[in-house]
DNA sequence: TTGGCGATTTAAATCGTTTAAGTTGTGCAT
DNA sequence: ATGCACAACTTAAACGATTTAAATCGCCAA
């Protein structure tokens, strides 16, 4: 059997109570004590049981992160620096992904609610997590990215409409004035912020956006380039294509390889969240970068803090957004000829 | 507060022993005490803690992955995999990534010496797991794919040498007899033993390579790049080359197409992992599939059969790799002249 | 000598379960 | 009647730490 503490307490011949003293406050006891109860702890090879210490102060130094899944390029990113982060602060990190089943939510919705974690990061893409944790979680809990909770959690994330925003001035300041948005999932919530974010930009503009030019991608290889296939269908294609992320550019920039249409001189793209594949496509996806290291560390401080019930933490935390520019852009060429 | 045991007891009138029979082990007590317990917990919205029952019964249901990273394309799906099948066997996940400080691997190595977790599965690049869990770990461990422990601790894993020998028969079988090698990392152990699999069926299909044509691409794009390079500045080049992953394999296209060199036309590429970048890049890399999914469900049941001490656990699992055909090979020219 | 103070240390309670062992009550065979 | 088996429940002891409140000790002043 493994030695608990008091195994080391008759070793250094005091009471556990000193010897707990000894270990973890050190100041509380005499030196020659603590000496003592250090060497015996030392030579019996004893290691502090974190269960029964979670259970005396009840906190179990655990954070939990739920997020859809983790094949999508965005999240590793992400969960990286969650775990990074938390794990300077002291906490260890649990993962769920909720994409699967009803069944998967229910585990994870026990461990919320039964005292196995401290808080939870919530990344979930919508996929109802409300029967996990109630508009009103059980334990301490921040929304990221994908604010599910509308106000009601704190949160940190982008603003999506800006991404978009970014995206069609850069393309509008080239020249082009005809654009076209490939959009991510209905129930994504920054996918929809992100075709209002289209479509509000492209009325400052004064650029026209029929029907025809706002096809949904539902984040996926295949829907994206559905999608551009319509577009290039159309009696006058767009010049310019901004997609609500980096995999359904990429996508849609190889529809236009297979068929010979050359990006950027015939059409350029731009993306967005800028993932790796954007980076190794070719031309290389100029996009706007969304800070997935920093949202996930900010996200981790905000939940610790919360958690430790310090003041003066933000309840929403925007984070900035900027454009990447990279090969897949170019002027209009109906500009230069204008 | 939120309700315990020893509340619902009260409520229902019976003693704390006989409340959690009733939730935990209903056949154990009377039907109407088992309906009046069940009452009582419900309408107070009762929940099990969790950290005092695995104080209790000596376990917390809880597994640690350890790998170097997440960023990798190869181990999200390992990781998703196991949590699948952990939570379908009442386990939740924890992760730890290694690549990122000593201060990392010390702090998991307390979460799995104190009690914390069950079990550890170890994707561990070699990244100096030693100092984490020691030849002999504290807790039951499987390693995965990279056997930082040889035959000491039960593994999971694929046969690296005949993913090589697989690639490069492939290879030949098109006629090619000039083929390269681009290697990952010297610490890893299975970059190694791909680059041992790549000698031993060139030696064994009798085909010759000088050392020019072996070349380390660290499993990065940019060291991959260069060993291409290399390649192409040789008085003979390769007409084909293996790369030991997707992600060099995609980077050395690259090189070809920058440099107008036609892929598979004038040279042909096998890569190994299937990875998404492979299947996404232009031409789709062929490559070497490597079992992500079922690696990581069978460590996971691994793992969960030794710690429930299950017997007939196999201490060595070697899952079958396959040849996964795309557009990045074609017969050699030379052959085709011959 | 007595009291009091500070510095250490200890005994005991506590965290919320599970479970081994013991109690009670009922029915049935003897 | 007595004893036995069995079901249903309770009591109490873990699990292994932290922490409150009380005890001890040494030392010094009055």
């Amino acid at each position: 059997m493994r030695p608990t503490l008091s195994d080391v307490a008759k070793m250094a011949g005091v009471s556990v109570a000193t010897a707990s003293r000894a270990l973890s406050n050190p100041d509380l006891v005499a030196d020659s004590t603590r000496r003592a109860v250090r060497d015996a702890a030392a030579s019996c090879g004893y290691k502090v049981n974190l269960v029964a210490r979670s259970l005396r102060i009840q906190r179990t130094n655990t954070l939990l992160v739920l997020q859809p899944c983790i094949d999508n390029a965005f999240y590793p990113a992400v969960l990286r620096s969650i775990e990074e982060t938390s794990l300077a602060y002291g906490y260890s990190v649990m993962v769920g992904f909720t994409d699967k089943s009803e069944k998967h939510r229910e585990a994870y919705a026990d461990l919320m609610s039964n005292g196995r974690v401290d808080g939870v990061i919530i990344i979930d893409g919508g996929a109802g997590v409300d029967g996990i944790t109630g508009p009103k979680p059980e334990v301490p809990a921040v929304q990221v990215l994908d604010l599910v909770y509308g106000g009601a959690v704190p949160a940190v994330r982008v603003d999506d409409q800006q991404v978009a925003d970014i995206a069609v001035s850069h393309l509008a300041s080239l020249g082009h004035r005809r654009i076209a948005h490939i959009s991510g999932p209905e129930q994504s919530i920054p996918a929809m912020d992100r075709k209002r974010g289209f479509l509000a930009a492209m009325a400052k503009l004064g650029l026209a956006v029929d029907d025809d030019l706002v096809k949904p991608g539902n984040n996926q290889r295949k829907g994206a380039a559905e999608a551009m296939k319509h577009f290039l269908s159309l009696s006058k294609p767009p010049t310019a294509v901004f997609a609500a992320s980096d995999c359904m550019g990429c996508a849609a920039m190889d529809v236009c390889r297979d068929r010979g249409i050359s990006v950027p001189g015939d059409i350029s793209f731009v993306g967005a969240d800028d993932t790796a594949e954007g980076a190794c496509a070719y031309p290389a996806l100029t996009t706007v970068h969304v800070p997935r290291s920093a949202i996930g560390a900010h996200a981790a401080e905000k939940l610790i803090g919360i958690i430790r019930g310090q003041g003066g933490v933000p309840h929403d935390t925007v984070m900035p957004v900027e454009l990447k520019l990279r090969a897949s852009h170019a002027p209009s060429r109906t500009a230069v000829a204008a």
